[in-house]
DNA sequence: GTCTATACTACGATAGAC
DNA sequence: GTCTATCGTAGTATAGAC
């Protein structure tokens, strides 16, 4: 990554700055002093710090939605097979972008209607074969209890990293053990 | 809750626009307004934004961590009743305060000494009752696993629930009914 | 395209009347 | 104690030189 344009040196300087501070605790001349520029070539670029964070959170939901809907809808993969790629996948991009799911999840709080015109939620989660796979195995429970749960498996360490973990080197070695303990704990729910 | 004093009615005002929004984005302005009161006065009994804020933080810090300790740390009771009472309580007091989570878990991230000094983790969770019990339990797997996993089972729906509900009405009926479905789940994965 | 200097605006804080 | 009016400053955005 050395050739970048400055274009691209803003984007990710603001990627990292905004998912840090939040977008109203950073200030233009954070991005600018974190890309090693001026706040004028923000404006130049963008126009605003506001379709800039646009831009910023356009990818952001695109790498943390994106792992999910090719896994839920296959038809071809056994339920334990989704369960598996999913954990893998998401634990190994999580741990590159550990700030990403507090940042969406925030993003998504304060203001819901931006991210519904971009996700479908559906797709996900409500209507994929994924959910029906889970109702065929355990019938008796609410699917959406489930898929909640799978996910918080996955995705609340990092959400509440700062207050389990000091050690960011012992968080880094219990996240990649965290894989098996998910596929372990999702065979014994689903009786598997 | 009708004869507040002026205070009380400030504290009330800024606990609610700060969790909504967060710190940086909320102005004294929104609170003053919520509060039906103007910003002289905040200023007047609380001095700055930011002290308003500390006591905000410290009330709700408390209560969101007050709920544990004397459970895990109660060397009379069994794991299964530690596990069915942080549930339950966990549950009530999210079901009316659900934007507690992601706003200390945000908090933290940003400022994750503040907490430091108000919460003992260790005592909560490192080297609490609760834990030996689980390393009786289950000795083959990381304590603290087992116990990122319980808490993400409790919390975890609250962090990420404009995801997964838009009907706000569905979403309380189902956090009550995933008590039990935590409950179940612990048993199985403890073997009990 | 990139920079410096500056205009504009929004916000937190305070002064002073009541 | 509470209000209105206003100050000071920090932050976003822009103008204009290079």
């Amino acid at each position: 990554m050395k050739n970048q344009t400055t274009e691209e040196k803003i984007i990710e300087a603001a990627g990292k700055v905004f998912s840090q501070k939040g977008y109203a605790a950073t200030r233009n001349r954070d991005i600018a002093e974190e890309a090693g520029l001026n706040m004028a070539l923000l404006n130049y670029y963008f126009r605003s710090k506001e379709k800039l964070f646009e831009i910023v959170m356009a990818e952001n939901s695109r790498k943390f939605f994106s792992v999910i809907l090719p896994i839920v809808n296959d038809f071809d993969s056994t339920i334990m097979e989704k369960i598996e790629l999913l954990t893998d996948n998401y634990i190994d991009l999580l741990i590159e972008s550990p700030e990403l799911p507090l940042f969406i999840f925030n993003e998504i709080k304060v203001d819901p209607d931006s991210f519904k015109g971009r996700v479908q939620v559906d797709m996900l989660f409500n209507a994929s074969h994924f959910i029906s796979q889970i109702r065929e195995v355990i019938p008796e429970v609410e699917p959406l209890q489930f898929v909640i749960s799978l996910f918080g498996m996955i995705l609340f360490p990092f959400v509440s990293k700062p207050v389990f973990y000091t050690d960011e080197q012992k968080f880094r070695q219990q996240m990649i053990e965290r894989k098996n303990y998910i596929i372990t704990w999702a065979k014994a729910i689903l009786k598997l």
